[in-house]
RNA sequence: GUGGGCGUAGCUCAGCUGGUAGAGCUCCUGGUUGUGGUCCAGGCGGUCGGGGGUUCGAGUCCCCUCGCUCACCCCA
């Protein structure tokens, strides 16, 4: 490969046969989950106005400060591919009044999500996302169902490993004042925290509690938790979906240092993740966000999702990957005998009959020599060659090494009735 | 953005203390003047990631750079 070849983007991946295959298999399994659950299909746009994540997922995220593809379009107007799915399928929410809808509103969605980060294992600049939304339910009943949801999407992808570990984030009132206690336990025990740690007490002290070093994680085992100061209905609400996950035999830990990174979640949170993945564990998750659809300029409507990794799903389970198989039912050789090509003319044709058929048809395409051509349908697998020659037409069974003269409704009628 | 590991044929890789690039697989052709699988023979295919330096001589040593990859940060 020489130094001006053109690659695919770093972090991009180019999707081949197998691949391609398992990425497919991922989201049939999907759809029909979620049409099970009586959830619709949406399909927003690759690209959305730039506002709609810096205010939807939050000015000082990671996401909005740093990984976001932005782009101003041919008329000044300034664009982002979408690094999540949640922001969209909220702004189609109420573009479209679905708040007039009945309560709640289900909505899935699959495709590419686009973050500028370094890529590594299980993360990539391009990457697919499978997610659920549903709108308009504050019960907790709508959040076990979000959850078992990701769940089952694991378990029928036969994720190994598995973890669900879920938590209860409160209102943000609550865990703005939260983070102000939190902070102030830190700088008490500032000395005893590692550097990094205590350069993030300003911007992220929650991240505290996830600190390798010995010492700072003696400290974090005294610190406040965000569970413990959950309102009275908080507390309520996040009991009641821990006891339909119990009830539901769905395993979970209570995790109080999971935050998930967005701004805009409330009350529940949940991820689920795998043993099976290297650094990023994490195979999906979600949480409640109660006050986005406001912030988004439509009505106060209580919301719950999900995302899941499509490629993290893939490196997770235990199924192999295989490729489509394109084994033709027929291939479809000449000879070379006459002039101006004409025993190829009468293969064509007998390709577009074939097809017409219904019969999967390939046509020698490369000029090869009979013998050659018979050498590579063998190697696709056919099980039938046609053989044109002169005004012959054959009809050769590759599996029993016979052929016999025939028509090409015979031949026709022989491979449509003698398949599988 | 930072750090570690790795870049030799389409793929998987070998290449000794520096001596002027190989194997297997794949693909193409022939052996079989019109017939697959096995076998045999031949062929296509590399600016050894790129640039500079040391040297009579660099895939090999040094520097820089690009790419891939894993990890940090953060997340799906």
């Amino acid at each position: 490969m020489s130094a001006t070849t053109i690659r695919a983007p770093r972090g991009t991946l180019d999707l081949l046969g197998p691949a391609a295959a398992a990425h497919e298999r991922v989201r049939a399994r999907a759809a029909a989950l979620f049409a099970s659950a009586g959830y619709e299909q949406v399909e927003t746009p690759i690209f959305e106005a730039t506002e709609l994540f810096v205010r939807g997922v939050g000015e000082a995220t990671d996401i909005v400060e740093k990984e976001m593809y932005t782009f101003e379009d041919g008329s000044g107007r300034s664009l982002t591919l979408r690094p999540e799915g949640t922001a969209p399928v909220c702004r189609a929410y109420i573009e479209h009044g679905m708040h007039k809808r009945p309560a709640p509103v289900k909505l899935w969605y699959w495709g590419p999500f686009f973050r500028y980060e370094r890529a590594q294992s299980g993360r990539y600049r391009q990457f697919f996302q499978v997610g659920a939304e549903a709108f308009g339910s504050a019960d907790p009943a709508l959040d076990a169902e979000l959850i078992a949801l990701l769940v089952s999407l694991a378990q029928e992808l036969d994720v190994r490993g598995v973890t669900l570990r879920i938590a209860s984030l409160g209102t943000s009132e609550s865990r703005a004042a939260y983070r102000e206690e939190l902070r102030a336990f830190l700088r008490a025990h500032e000395t005893e925290l590692a550097p990094e740690v205590r350069a993030r007490i300003d911007a992220n002290p929650l991240r505290a509690f996830d600190a390798k070093d010995a010492r700072t994680a003696a400290v974090m085992a005294r610190a406040p938790l965000l569970l413990d100061r959950l309102s009275a209905a908080d507390a309520e609400h996040f009991a009641a979906v821990r006891e339909l996950l119990g009830e539901a035999h769905i395993a979970f830990e209570i995790d109080p240092r999971l935050v998930r990174g967005l701004d805009y979640y409330t009350r529940t949170v949940f991820e689920l993740s795998s043993s099976e993945l290297g650094a990023q564990s994490g195979v999906g998750g979600g949480g409640r966000y109660d006050r986005l659809i406001e912030q988004l300029g439509g009505p106060p409507t209580p919301a719950i999702g999900f995302a899941a990794g499509i490629e993290r799903l893939l490196l997770a389970s235990s199924a192999q990957p295989a490729a489509a198989a394109l084994a033709p039912a027929l291939y479809i050789a000449f000879g070379a005998g006459e002039p101006q090509g004409a025993e190829r003319t009468r293969a064509f044709a007998l390709w577009q009959e074939a097809l017409a058929a219904g019969i999967a048809a390939q046509i020698e395409l490369c000029g090869r020599s009979l013998k050659r051509a018979l050498a590579h349908a063998d190697r696709l697998g056919a099980p039938y060659v046609a053989i044109l020659t002169g005004q012959q037409l054959a009809l050769r069974d590759m599996r029993a090494g016979e052929q016999r003269q025939c028509s090409v409704r015979e031949l026709l009628a022989a491979i449509s009735g003698g398949e599988r």
